[in-house]
DNA sequence: ACGGCCATGTAATCAGTTACATGATTCA
DNA sequence: TGAATCATGTAACTGATTACATGGCCGT
């Protein structure tokens, strides 16, 4: 059976809660949610365009003084029903492809080391995304937006935080058992000049 | 710049423990790392062909009676090197795309009965995956492989059950957040028929 | 003058899945 | 005989990123 177009329904459904422009979006995206989703505008531009076609979308040109033309793409009736409709069906599983454990599952073809560099890098990132999240759990306290809203926001962003720990957690261990590895002297290969 | 493909390196990665057919790739992907990478037989024969060409493997045609035909890739001394200069390079990160954190995310336009089912259902699966990891597990230390690769192949893995565990343990704090939220008789809309 | 942001869009390319096409063998 | 597995490949299509193209405004 065909995938169904994801970016559409991620656009129907920032639309809720109000008229934007592809730019707009965007954006939204990228301060809402690029923790799980996000979307180019090589794909929001077309696909607007194709929303407004199917009638799921209606478009208004704004001028303001000093800004750019902008088009302002408001959710129909039609496309709420089908945001709906969507929203319905059960979320299709997610395929990773995650290119660091790729690594590590080669890793007996370098040296210990070089695995252990790998696995610090991720380290680090993580350690950079654990200081955004308290950010933006309390920027979710400063949106507009319902208690409702609040809290799916907020359970959303809890799901990065357990995952963003989790990621920290396997880091210590395979840190620690990649140097009890390299540290017994069995298991070293050639290069004894330590 | 360009995206790296990373199909060649995965196959490359895999000809490193030995010689094997497109077919026995395909299986050796599901089996040892479909925990976080796949590649479709749509993927795996074209990506062969053009390592054939580079001259990063090498193949041989096995006829066994009782069997079809297999063409068999052994990886080259060229092939070796670019796949270890590939593992040098630092892992790029990991888009996510999770389609159910964008479901729960617009939760709002949906009734909290229905975003608990949606969560119930990745919970199912989650439960699903977390029994797969011990039998997993239990695998590997089966397999003929030397020590640096289990432990490769284990620390692989136990990112996954972390992982897992997380996301576990979300489900429950979300669906405890959910029902708290939608007992409240003030957040509660229309439908008071209970 | 130049960089950065606002704003829209198209084209080229790559990545990836599914469907199509073929055909042998084995087992029920 | 018909389904399942082994085995290889191509074609069609969808998805997604990046580069290209255009142009105005604002601040330094």
């Amino acid at each position: 059976m065909p995938r169904i177009n994801r970016t559409r329904f991620a656009i129907l459904g920032m639309l809720m809660s109000g008229p934007r422009s592809g730019y707009d979006l965007k954006k939204d995206f990228e301060e809402q949610i690029s923790n799980f989703w996000s979307e180019s505008l090589g794909q929001i531009y077309p696909a607007l365009g194709r929303l407004k076609e199917e009638k799921f979308v209606s478009v208004k040109i704004k001028r303001e003084k000093g800004r750019p033309e902008r088009k302002v793409y408001r959710i129909t009736k039609k496309g709420e029903k089908a945001f709906r409709d969507w929203l319905d069906l059960p979320a299709e599983p997610i395929r990773w492809r995650n290119e660091l454990l790729l690594k590590v599952f080669f890793g007996s073809a370098m040296e210990p080391t070089d695995v252990l560099r790998h696995i610090e890098q991720l380290q680090a990132a993580e350690l950079k995304t654990q200081s955004l999240y308290q950010h933006y759990e309390n920027e979710i306290e400063t949106r507009d937006a319902s208690p409702e809203r609040r809290l799916y926001w907020r359970l959303a962003l809890s799901s990065g935080r357990h995952i963003n720990e989790a990621r920290l957690t396997w880091c210590s261990e395979a840190i620690n058992e990649i140097k009890k590895f390299a540290n017994k002297p069995k298991s070293r290969k050639k290069k004894s000049d330590d």
